[in-house]
DNA sequence: CCGCACCATTGCGTAAAATGATATATTTGC
DNA sequence: GCAAATATATCATTTTACGCAATGGTGCGG
């Protein structure tokens, strides 16, 4: 039995729908099904009856979901207790990160922060990720998210929290690469293919070394800065370019793009959280760090 | 968090002792240390003070404690209701094993059954394990634990309950086999080693086929029953055996033999409980099977 | 009556996490 | 100084969780 599992159960007690609660708890369906089957087992009792076209509660899983509740909110409860100091905390906080990550991820780490500090206000700045480090070296910002360097300068700490696979792509038309530029990319059959780069960034470092590896000079058809600027110029067919994953996730313009599978493939990004060593004392960078995940 | 975290610190907050409750709880101090961390972390407060030299629980840690207890009572109570049914389960069943399977793991697994079914009775018989198949196929016994032979017989169910390692031993005195005899074991050099071997059973089959591959034909001293009397003859000095690692953790001889590390190993035991498939429906018999553990 | 969409479950391969073993550091009592 | 006890790091191994894709069952509309 965890924290977790009971969370699932609780939000199936609500909704008595499996496909509703796992998106809802962001976990596959089969997931929830084995977490689900799981806590039957260890009850030795099932808390639910599916007749594949409906999920009720069992008189079981209804007296299960008392249990459940009282566990949940004590332990949110306690964890608040335990916190009360930290409910004091208060003051200003100056976070840095692209566009894309305060599109996708962050809306969640910032809710759950807030509950647990209410009272410390998030400045949020925007812009090129490739700058993160910096930023935060310069101690213009005292947070900020963006990929982990091939070398992390010392003196700056860093925390994953999460990978995104660097992904070649192209404009769904014109057809900028074929099979065999694909298959077997080589300085001969790359060297008119455009290509839409970073100016600078760990995209661009590990997309020249890749190039390098294989003995291509790209034409380089534009230098832009910012990987939203890059899907749009790829989606007008001006060239192909680099991007993570991420970008394309959160991106309106996927569908007139196309991701090509170049193997090997570049080294996936590790995004996360970057801070000054020294300034991890401070309370408040304190508090975001180890913030509750 | 989950229920096992919460027993460790259950237990540490009792003894206030890493060690002592490491032991108890058959977790190594190194698990027990992290899990207790990352409770603490996942509260964001201190549970334990630990000055080196004595553990005491926090404020935090005492109020937590009482959370723990109730979501452990609560867990325990909950699951007694849904036994209910199951608590009025009675009967007898009976269970054939072997000698050092009695001594070693079969405490723990009857005495948490008993908890959960005080009213069914349990028949133990001892025997040589190498019978546990057939005494169940012939309907002898409701359970057997034994070892997963090669071909399990359709009909038989299995469920794995731990591993162990076959084992080459020798007296502590004389000492029959030298260094080259064990880096190198050929037909030439090991015809002279007297062997004590099961009669029958997985052990046996397992140590034919090994001498096989090595091209060895054993000059075989004894053919006895029982893995004990195989430790006990290896132990005077009649020759050597094979015998798996549970029966030495459990022998009052270890001290008067010796383990020898011979590569490649022999394939390891796969220890578990049969019983008939077809019999699995049969209340008693799947109540054991489903058991809590 | 037959596709068809819907939905929970299961098998499978892989990724992540927990664990035990081991070594090292540190503090404290004797 | 030595022994005991906890903390921490690292590594190899085992265990577990997960997502994906496939399966199987069910009701509905053509």
């Amino acid at each position: 039995m965890d924290s977790h599992s009971l969370r699932l159960f609780l939000s199936l007690a609500d909704n008595l729908h499996f496909g509703r609660t796992s998106r809802e708890q962001h976990v596959s369906p089969s997931a929830l099904s084995r977490s689900i089957k799981q806590l039957e087992d260890e009850l030795g009792a099932a808390l639910f009856v599916r007749d594949n076209r409906s999920v009720r509660l069992t008189r079981e899983g209804q007296q299960f979901r008392e249990y459940a509740s009282e566990v949940i909110n004590g332990w949110q409860a306690i964890r608040q207790t335990f916190m009360q100091d930290q409910l004091n905390l208060h003051g200003e906080l100056s976070l840095y990160c692209s566009v894309t990550a305060s599109y996708s991820f962050l809306y969640d780490i910032l809710s759950s922060f807030r509950q647990d500090y209410p009272r410390i206000e998030m400045k949020l700045h925007t812009g090129d990720p490739a700058k993160a480090v910096e930023r935060v070296q310069q101690g213009l910002e005292d947070l900020a998210i963006g990929a982990l360097p091939d070398s992390l300068p010392s003196g700056v700490e860093f925390q994953s929290i999460t990978r995104s696979e660097l992904r070649f792509i192209g404009p769904q038309a014109p057809q900028l690469l074929n099979e065999e530029q694909l298959r077997n990319p080589t300085s001969e059959s790359w060297k008119d293919v455009p290509m839409i780069l970073s100016e600078e960034g760990l995209a661009r470092t590990r997309t020249d070394r890749w190039l390098k590896s294989h003995n291509i000079k790209p034409r380089i058809y534009a230098q832009v800065s910012g990987n939203e600027a890059i899907v749009s110029m790829v989606s007008l067919g001006f060239g192909i370019g680099v991007v993570p994953q991420i970008v394309l996730d959160n991106s309106p313009l996927t569908a007139r793009i196309r991701i090509y599978d170049i193997q090997p493939p570049l080294t996936a990004y590790d995004i996360g959280l970057f801070a000054l060593e020294k300034r991890l004392k401070d309370p408040l960078i304190a508090a975001f760090w180890n913030r509750q995940r």
